[in-house]
DNA sequence: GTCATAGTGAGAACGATTCTCGTTATTGAC
DNA sequence: GTCAATAACGAGAATCGTTCTCACTATGAC
């Protein structure tokens, strides 16, 4: 999945889609993100978006989670381990660290004998200006 | 969302549904669900296991997530809010009740002004026996 | 400039889920 | 038990987000 050694070549379109991302302060779909750059009149491909959503989560240089519907939501985020409490209604956005949440769930993991532990947490709900 | 007011009948297939979802101890997908069913010789349509699945989630009576690659997983649980730690490899699922985290995430949507808060918090690793 | 090949994009393919709609079976009323 | 109203069924079509295919383009090492 790392891809080692293979070179990453800079293009338009990635460049575009990095700065897209970059912008954003609300956690976006790979659709909306085609679409806002169509409507900026950048050429971009679906598939192009995409791939180059995955290429820089790959790299650590967005974040991506997975809303209630199951869409895959994309951000550019602080690199270090975090999540997110969303708005259900304008998708809005702020980066959460819960030191505790991190030790249960690695206590929790380890009292059980799992490894190769992930988590996901996030929170959904309406923000100020929405509720 | 609710369907307030209508009469839940109670079918063959509903029935057997539940039965084998209260069999399970790992996490199942619907078509998971169905395939089981359809190799024991019982004859459920596709969506008809979709459509109860959902019934009994919105009863209470099951509860659903959403696994890393999206689909949507099913297990009967005891009825109190409740995390789960599951195997990547086999599905098993182990749950987890952390006060600690559901204060945490009350507290961090109020600190940044938001109502009408849900959360979903899913361990994903190894269990023993798959690790 | 040349070349190997990573990247692109339009459209096809996929896979989980939902919808459609004619048929079947449950349930409450009698 | 019979009947009527309608919840539920199920096979297949439709949706929808995402991934794949493949001929074409453009980057970057030389």
């Amino acid at each position: 999945m790392a891809q080692t050694g293979v070179v990453r070549r800079s293009t338009r379109q990635r460049t575009v889609v990095r700065e897209l991302v970059a912008e954003l302060d609300t956690l976006s779909s790979a659709q909306d993100i085609h679409q806002l750059l169509r409507s900026r009149g950048e050429s971009v491909g679906l598939s192009t978006v995409y791939r180059n959503l995955q290429a820089l989560t790959e790299d650590g240089e967005v974040d991506s989670v997975r809303n209630e519907a199951g869409e895959v939501l994309y951000r550019q985020c602080s690199p270090k381990h975090h999540h997110h409490l969303v708005c259900r209604s304008c998708g809005k956005a702020v980066e959460l660290t819960g030191p505790t949440v991190e030790k249960w769930a690695k206590d929790s993991a380890d009292k059980h004998g799992f490894t190769d532990v992930s988590h996901t947490l996030e929170i959904f709900g309406l923000c100020a200006d929405c509720g």
